[in-house]
DNA sequence: GTCTATATGCAGATAGAC
DNA sequence: GTCTATCTGCATATAGAC
């Protein structure tokens, strides 16, 4: 696969972006990374703020499209939430610097999210009204939503941004921490199922 | 209260690398911050470098020293879990950038722990038998507590770290936010609680 | 389109007066 | 200890030849 000039640039500011976010990112380095001259990067984009939005707006459409791919998808609580485990952790540990990215750009560029929110078209109320739905129905629970979503994202994304942190602090090796990753796959969905049926048990119980 | 000069400076110097992290930080602002000249902070701190870490040891140190307090008390699981929601959420939401900061930093400079964590002296396998022992005490479960110690980290930090990315997200107002914070702090506790009890009940149901 | 050379500004750090 | 003035290097960005 050949790319343009301009392909290069982007892939190269990618990846130096995504390590190094916006302040510690030298476009030396981008045009390095790409085999070209510094001053083609500035003919191509213009200037750096320019080639960061592109990286991130392409950063944050590929991880936000993979969240609703799964979770629109059909099948049951379950099933979602277990090829959301292997699907999107297998994602994140692919690219495992960009939601450190995408986090970290929100606190140092904000307006950089409202820029690309414009853009797209999010409906994350009718997401949750389709797992309000689906907990109705499977569970037999009549709650909100957002908790039991947010806790899912947290508990998938949170080692992968923490795991710098989680393997020093607990001193594990590389092949011990990707075991540990691999349990999650089925711990986490275990985790989330347990939960909810506790839930319902929680529920009956005081209703009796 | 008042400040000598050297602590005027590490105050200035929290404010700012917290919010913009090593790269973002400019020697000028936190002058300006600290009230006083430029080459001041370099005759207290020599350079950069060392201003940096002494921010990050004092951040990192706070942050550990809060959930190890908690888990190291007496209490049951339940106790814990909901003492750990009310008192560390509290603290993170005063602290909003401590845990990005953090986080950030172990990707930017790597070393930087390393050289806090040979001056500590952690030991997060002892916090792991004691949860594994009060797991099997209290829920009769048999597990590896380190999931179930991951899932809690991760249900109080991440939200709290992805707080710009939920609100934009979601639509939702500086009142709705504070809001689903504080809900989180009745429905984490519930929602492991649940968890853990339906573990046992999988568990038996395997077992007969 | 792609390069070399260069302009411009700013950041970290130091010298030296008080 | 605290300041003003300044050095040095580097990062973004542009000019202009090919």
């Amino acid at each position: 696969m050949i790319l343009t000039t301009e392909e290069k640039i982007l892939e190269a500011a990618k990846k130096v972006f995504h390590q190094k976010g916006y302040d510690g990112a030298r476009m030396q380095e981008i045009a390095d990374e790409a085999g070209i001259n510094k001053a083609l990067v500035h003919y191509y984009y213009r200037n750096k703020d320019n080639l960061f939005q592109a990286v991130f707006e392409d950063a944050f459409t590929r991880l936000l499209f993979k969240v609703n791919e799964i979770f629109y998808s059909t099948g049951s609580i379950l099933q979602k939430t277990e090829s959301f485990l292997g699907y999107y952790m297998d994602f994140l540990q692919k690219n495992s610097f960009l939601p450190m990215f995408i986090l970290n750009s929100l606190y140092n560029r904000p307006d950089q999210l409202k820029v690309i929110l414009g853009k797209l078209a999010l409906t994350p109320h009718n997401l949750l009204a389709l797992i309000k739905q689906q907990l109705k129905e499977e569970y037999n629970l009549d709650i909100d939503p957002m908790h039991v979503y947010i806790n899912l994202l947290s508990m998938v994304i949170f080692p992968i941004v923490a795991r710098p942190l989680i393997q020093q602090i607990f001193r594990l090796s590389q092949k011990e921490m990707e075991l540990f990753f691999e349990e999650r796959k089925k711990e986490v969905p275990l985790f989330i199922i347990s939960a909810l049926k506790g839930y319902s048990n929680e529920t009956i119980r005081t209703n009796e």
